[in-house]
DNA sequence: CATGGGATTGACT
DNA sequence: GTCAATCCCATGC
């Protein structure tokens, strides 16, 4: 992936990216679920300004921006648009595809539909810790690689983000329809029938 | 320097 | 469905 790619805005990318392929350390996925982030909106970690931990997100596009979540778990963004602007993409869910038992090794879970089902999940799968935050997607140790032929054309779903609080009615979460590896399906059973109810 | 709150997950009822 | 684990960071005194 070229840097003009994560140079644009975020929602963009975010829709992008859903087809992709990271790799790190002999392990890869296609991405099928993602997030955008957006300094302007309260749910990003940009959103109070540039300090220690922000200063990655409003650094260069297409840089790594990993943090710690709940204690526990790392969870991978992209940085997206020019420097200066404080956004980014949270990669989701993985499909995965080459590496699998590395994967389940450092899962310590054997079901496929398990190893990459959510972002502290992934990051595990693929062995990518903290200390990659700031380093280089296009040249690192971290490679987000363009759709391959069978993603060329995929269908992207729209919903809402998963798991905030602050501006939870954006519609900023995608991901791939019908993928058996999402973090969560794109509609909960109460939003379809909402949604059919209201479509009447 | 103390405090409160997570962009989560897995175990349990 | 509920809940704890666990630590980093921003904020406020």
């Amino acid at each position: 992936m070229k840097r003009s790619f994560y140079a644009r805005p975020v929602l963009e990318v975010a829709r992008d990216l859903i087809g992709c392929v990271v790799s790190h350390d002999g392990s890869s996925g296609v991405i099928v679920e993602s997030e955008a982030y957006h300094q302007t909106e309260p749910a990003c970690h940009a959103y109070v300004g540039l300090t220690n931990r922000t200063r990655v997100i409003f650094g260069p596009p297409g840089v790594a921006y990993l943090y710690r979540s709940y204690g526990i778990h790392a969870c991978l963004n992209a940085v997206c648009e020019p420097e200066g602007v404080g956004a980014a993409v949270l990669i989701r869910a993985l499909e995965p595809v080459d590496g699998i038992e590395p994967m389940r090794e450092r899962r310590g879970v054997e079901r496929i539909e398990s190893l990459c089902s959510g972002p502290g999940k992934l990051t595990e799968a693929l062995a990518i810790g903290l200390e990659l935050n700031g380093t280089d997607l296009i040249q690192g140790s971290i490679v987000i690689a363009d759709r391959p032929r069978a993603w060329r054309h995929v269908q992207v779903v729209a919903s809402r983000r998963i798991g905030i609080t602050k501006a939870a009615e954006l519609p900023w979460r995608f991901s791939a329809m019908g993928s058996r590896f999402l973090s969560r399906p794109a509609m909960s059973r109460a939003e379809r029938l909402e949604q059919t109810v209201s479509a009447r």
